[in-house]
DNA sequence: ATTGCAAGATTGTCTGACAATAGTATGATG
DNA sequence: CATCATACTATTGTCAGACAATCTTGCAAT
């Protein structure tokens, strides 16, 4: 009996580009409000327009895109009052999914969390940032896993993606390291004593914590305003 | 002078094609589950292929309609556990808005909504579908409008398009709408009192209230899908 | 009935083209 | 010199046609 093993999916060239870009843009290598001309993604991709076009009709349903019509597609940029509500949505959202992976979850989704939960603890004490970041994904995998409801994994996991377009959550991820895994381990101890109400406390306040030390940018550096900014001739 | 008066955008044919697609959806012209042919749409709606697929890519992405590759795409359907995460999310999402419109609309907005809903119930009193499913729309439009959170309204409007792929939510219209109307009431009166806790929970129960209604079918109709009559044509 | 294969249908992708629009440079004018 | 109108260019929106890869279906054979 053969178990199925073709992992590797032959993935259909659009979708290899729609996932090109996506990490392109999540990753920051295409900045937020970069302008996107289709000939030149077609030429560094080497694809025809109507797949690019195609990724990026994918790109601009997730918000990780604006495409104006005759203007064609830039990176979304997020505006203060963006910021406020996309942490908002998140807080509540996260909150809702410590709170039933605490009623839900297996007990070996819970030691698999506690696991993951050291290895984030051990790279943040080495400063390994990316080795934080990859811990920090698999942290919410299983997070999102164990609660029980795919949908909401799916919208939160579109928010992070969006989170990601403020270039505030990178800048800010050294400085807030400490404070961050304080408050993760606190939201693992609500967890393993099956505490639902207390992991959805401390789970609300950590991305409130979050929003605070990203929205600090935008006190510190003017935000292109859609409504009222003079050319600012920021190049890229 | 002329006062600007293009409330017609000239739209682009592609976001045509998305409308129409998008709304024979949510209307049920498309019925959950049907397969979709390129070409059949390409001579429907009178548009060449690409700019068909790229609307095909967006309501893709809006999880209106899966594509899979080689077998192209379909209108989804919705699963049982699909329906459960679908309104455990939409609760959640909608009592968060009651609570802050409750916290943050103006008196006018207040106003706005109890007038659209004394026309609801009028509508309801004499079972005029339509002008109930206007009257409920414009409800929600004003509620999330208000509630100051542009990315919750955003989201909650994408849940109750994939809602509406559960035909049971259009069936179950007439037998719960007295129930539905009281508890609408019920929320009104909270949210005149600005009483914000009260109007999330009223909410919310009503979110569940219409859950039950519609995972009813669920019970009475194991396999909603397989069973489709013989090709009847259909215009769009 | 099940299996295997061939034929047909559908999708994935490319190329090339053209009109419509937005952005830019040019030139005219005060 | 600054400002405005105009022409030009670049880019996007859209189409038509084509072809390979893949899926589905019907039919034949065991």
């Amino acid at each position: 009996m053969v178990t199925s093993l073709k992992l590797l999916k032959p993935e259909t060239l659009r979708a290899q580009v729609e996932n090109n870009l996506r990490q392109a843009i999540v990753s920051g290598q295409l900045k937020a409000g970069e302008k996107l001309v289709e000939r030149e993604l077609c030429e560094m991709l080497g694809v025809s327009r109507p797949s690019l076009r195609e990724a990026l009709r994918t790109l601009e349903a997730e918000k990780l895109i604006v495409i104006v019509p005759h203007r064609g597609p830039e990176v979304a940029a997020i505006s203060l009052e963006d910021a406020r509500d996309l942490y908002a949505l998140r807080g509540l959202l996260e909150s809702f999914a410590a709170h039933e992976f605490t009623r839900l979850a297996s007990d070996e989704q819970v030691k698999s969390l506690g696991k993951t939960v050291r290895r984030l603890r051990e790279a943040g004490q080495k400063n390994a940032q990316s080795a934080v970041l990859e811990a920090k994904a698999e942290f919410y995998r299983i997070l999102l896993e164990g609660s029980g409801n795919a949908l909401v994994s799916e919208i939160l996991g579109g928010l992070l993606a969006r989170v990601s377009l403020l270039r505030a959550t990178s800048l800010m991820l050294p400085d807030r390291l400490p404070r961050s895994l304080e408050e993760i381990d606190a939201l693992l101890t609500c967890i393993q004593n099956r505490d639902a109400k207390g992991a959805q406390e401390i789970s609300h306040k950590h991305v409130l914590n979050a929003e605070r030390a990203a929205l600090g940018v935008f006190k510190l550096d003017p935000q292109p305003n859609p409504t009222e900014n003079p050319d600012e001739p920021r190049r890229i």
